[in-house]
DNA sequence: GGTAGCTGTTGAAGCGCTTCGACGACCGCC
DNA sequence: GGCGGTCGTCGAAGCGCTTCAACAGCTACC
């Protein structure tokens, strides 16, 4: 039943025709007039053909794979992660391609070792850090690569991301608006903003400005997505009507803690938050958010690095522009607090 | 500086010796001097030679990458499964391999393509349901696999998984032995058991078992994990005194739907998980649970599927026995319910 | 009627590696 | 001192594919 593995020239034998003429017509490089092409093709599916990936490789200088190197550490909400990932993976497929994890702890020689051994004819970094050790190796690389992020210093690389920071203004802006004078950022873990990560400090960044801004008084505190960690911090945040969770593991912990203190949302705190929208929906009550666009960033990161090929100049770094939904849990503050 | 690709030529050349002898060099399968050794590999180092991977696979038979089937669909936790996929990549990395990303979309006709076209020397799927129609072209592959689930026939396959009927039972018998008289299964969501995923039946087929020997009312409800389900099938429940909770998400929620019912825990209500420990930890108060060794079960798996080389034999379905760790969230029951 | 230009197909030359068989050098043994 | 046996190294074959240059057969045009 199975003779090993098929071959081009087995196909090409079937068929009639030289292995060459079956690969133009596998590859479409050439023209192949259709009655060749209906027989090559016949024959394919009647043997059951799959091209050898090592030896197209080898040939044809590219493994049409490409390497996701994925953060798989402390702080990290893994389910955001996931989408991203998924969103990754369905858009290398619809191109072709086929998508190898690395994982952070690699790190740099991580990278290197795929790229230098030709298994992988691009890269997809996530969660980059301000300096990252992997982002300087990557401009050595000779392969492109795509950052899901913003380090430090992009000069040379293909970024694309969430304006994070525009996304905190905009929460801020939102809440001004409404009349609240006091908000609090209830953001990542402390371990997140050691570590440098981007998406982390640039909300807190914007937060902070638009608050000057908008002369509104706005804390920033990190936070453990765990349910004591939720109610520590708001137990110690005063009169503040209104947070912003960029966090979300701990957008549901914060609004049981709400409940447990007996503040009701939206009516006494409005509460948004910077996240999914499965996680802003699948909350009680529904969360006011900024989306993360999770699927949308995958798609365009895979774009960016296919697009390369075509050598559209560099797109440098694309932030996309945050959307606020507003659902339920965003108000203007109670009476009490607007003198 | 970078004049193109090292290749295994440009060593030898560097190093005053034939190409075949790097080769045997660098994979040991025959006996070089050490002179000849360390020549060699000064070499590789000082020209930074990564051996190009294509043709390593074309010329060698073996990609030194392995498939792994990630579930990305309705109802499993994310992070539970990325436990799983980083201790499959961490295991193989070890054993020299690289992972290759298959989502459980491509199901079937994804196995086989990455198989057929010898992308991969093995495979590793999750997520596998009762009659999964991956199963069938697994064994049809001549390529090794190693499920990490149970299907119905594992006839010819190698699976490695939780003991989850066990572990159910482990419960009960935890429960009964306290003195409860009245327990709750709340589960996986719907889905979950309507596609027949095997852990989520196995374990309450298990519950029932034992509640049936240890003369125990079981009853078994599915639960998606968000708090207002949990509410309302706690209300359901009557008087009940103790839950065992299969649904890593849902833990924290009936936690709170509990507080917020004003049943203490354990006081009032025993509860029970079968979750990884981290989740368990989390959880206020720490929930004694049934620890699922993702980080165990997965490195099994890949350990299964690399020694299939030495063809010892064949291993079969390995059930890991469950354990049971006693935290803060079981107690007999109160007084009242015992006549 | 000759040539220029297409179109469709082919053979052959690699891509960079592994591995087989061969062989020279050197060991110890009778 | 000659012979079998290791040990260490090498040349060459080939893995299955892509792609280049070449060419046969046409059409079209002057």
């Amino acid at each position: 039943m199975t003779p090993g593995p098929v071959t081009i020239a087995d196909v090409a034998r079937h068929a009639g025709v030289s292995a060459s003429t079956v690969s133009y017509v596998l590859s479409g490089k050439r023209a192949i007039s259709a009655v060749t092409r209906e027989k090559v093709l016949a024959s394919v599916r009647a043997l059951g053909f799959h091209p050898h990936a090592g030896a197209r490789a080898l040939a044809g200088n590219r493994s049409n794979i490409i390497a996701l190197a994925l953060p798989l550490r402390a702080g990290i909400n893994v389910p955001v992660v996931m989408q991203f990932a998924a969103a990754v993976v369905d858009a290398a497929r619809a191109g072709g391609y086929d998508v190898l994890l690395v994982t952070a702890d690699e790190g740099a020689a991580g990278l290197r070792r795929v790229a230098g051994s030709a298994l992988v004819d691009g890269l997809i970094l996530m969660d980059v850090e301000t300096d990252d050790e992997r982002v300087p190796a990557l401009r050595e690389l000779s392969r492109p690569s795509v950052l899901i992020g913003l380090p430090a210093d992009p000069t040379g690389l293909v970024c694309v991301d969430l304006d994070f920071a525009r996304a905190g203004e905009l929460c801020v802006e939102h809440l001004a608006a409404l009349g609240h004078r006091r908000v609090a950022l209830l953001g990542a873990p402390q371990a997140v903003y050691d570590r440098g990560t981007g998406f982390a400090r640039r909300t807190r960044d914007g937060v902070r400005a638009a608050a000057l801004r908008c002369g509104v008084h706005a804390d920033a505190v990190p936070l453990e997505p765990v349910f004591p960690a939720a109610l520590e911090a708001l137990s110690r945040l005063g009169d503040t009507t209104a947070l912003i969770v960029h966090n979300e593991g701990a957008v549901d912990h914060v609004l049981t803690a709400l409940r447990t203190l007996g503040r009701r949302v939206p009516d006494d705190v409005s509460v948004l938050a910077i996240c999914p929208d499965d996680v802003a929906l699948a909350a009680t009550p529904n969360v006011s958010n900024v989306q993360i666009p999770a699927a949308q960033l995958g798609r365009l990161a895979v774009d960016r690095l296919l697009e390369r090929d075509d050598d559209t100049g560099v797109p440098a770094a694309t932030l996309l522009p945050p959307m606020l939904t507003t659902r339920l849990s965003s108000l203007p503050p109670p009476i009490r607090s607007v003198r």
